[in-house]
DNA sequence: ACAGATATTTCGGTGTGCCTAAAAATGCCC
DNA sequence: GGGCATTTTTAGGCACACCGAAATATCTGT
């Protein structure tokens, strides 16, 4: 059970709880995979047969350790191949997730090697998303999504979710990028460099800040 | 009919005539790919009954217009990126057929045009191969086999087959490479640099001089 | 020219990953 | 706590690219 349909469904389980701690269902990783709930039933059977992941008829779908490794590599290879193809290619960081989402079931580790190499061992990808190292650790920093901050809650922004790119073009312009400190001050106002922005509702639940 | 696979057939057909005249037959380009003569049997119906092949049964298999369109795409690919690997990565020329025969596959046109763009424009990969340009010109020097070239031909090197490594050792060693000019003598017996030298009999069909 | 060797095709089958439609289990709401 | 909607699984199938075995065509040598 090696096969780079299999890479993507862990990889895929393994994303959605970077970021928040439900289990995925057979129906979110079908959509997420847009692939029929019924593909996911039967895949899944194989991932657990093989011990990749846990799943009891009927329930979520949940990474082993051996499946969480394997979806840390993945996560590596996708996000140090997108962040490649950023800083040697030009690439905008809206441009390169397909082309990721292809290279990293075809790269081999020594080609991935160099390209990590010639990176300087980014921790970092360009979305501020971490890169998993070789042996699969991950940067972890406590966060709280901006819509939960608590009133003057000061952090710094560890990550701008990728699923929306206008609310990412918009956030940009008001100059709030991976890195910079904000402070909350009510709802999606915030202190940002100085000065207090209304930032877009939907920013709520699109940007993370360190606890 | 469009496919890795099926890529993989015609960039094998082409390759076949690219430096010698006769077209190759179903159980060669069975032994070229690996696979059973019923899988070219099968694929090449396939390629035929979408015009990018010609073919009547029991014959030998040629391109048409369009499948040495599509052919000469993918030596393309094949080529740049070896030559990329081997200029960028440091990887020896031995090194890169196989990492070459899978990211052919994947790598977007974008992203082979900035590869392509990097190296500027290259014509000759580091075997001495000629790269097709964007629109599939290549390329053609007359050429000679050094076997089959009359005593006193003078020629540049044009190709040296990647067939036997331990031959191109020996003919490295002995400083016969891509681009060195020669006079045949008689045989194998050679003049390189002013000096007369006896190449080893399997250079004849190995070595490919201009005309 | 014909027998035997060789090359090619046909035939039935495999594994992977996907699909739709139908059946079964679960969860929710009154 | 029972009925209905939703979710998940089962069942049957499809396309792709491959395989081995058997049948058939072509080539070769005497």
């Amino acid at each position: 059970m090696a096969s780079p349909a299999a890479d993507d469904y862990l990889k895929t389980v393994y994303s959605h709880t970077e970021w928040q701690d439900e289990a995925i269902t057979p129906s979110v990783l079908a959509a997420k995979l847009g692939v029929a709930p019924s593909s996911v039933t039967e895949m899944v059977k194989k991932l657990a047969a093989s011990g990749l992941v846990s799943h009891v008829p009927y329930g979520a779908v949940r990474l082993t350790a051996a499946g969480e490794a394997r979806a840390l590599a993945m996560v590596r290879r996708h996000r140090l191949i997108e962040t490649w193809l950023v800083s040697e290619f030009g690439y905008g960081w809206d441009e390169v997730h397909d082309e990721a989402e292809v290279l990293e079931h075809t790269i081999s580790d020594r080609l991935l090697g160099k390209i990590d190499e010639r990176l300087g061992h980014p921790r970092f990808d360009p979305h501020g998303d971490a890169i998993p190292d070789a042996g699969g650790h991950i940067d972890r920093e406590a966060f709280v999504l901006l819509g939960a901050a608590p009133a003057a809650h000061e952090g710094r922004v560890l990550r701008v979710s990728d699923r929306d790119p206008v609310l990412l073009r918009v956030l940009d312009e008001l100059g709030l990028a991976v890195g910079r400190t904000v402070r909350v001050e009510a709802g999606a106002r915030v202190v940002l460099d100085g000065r207090s922005v209304e930032l877009p509702a939907a920013a709520g639940d699109a940007v993370w800040l360190t606890a």
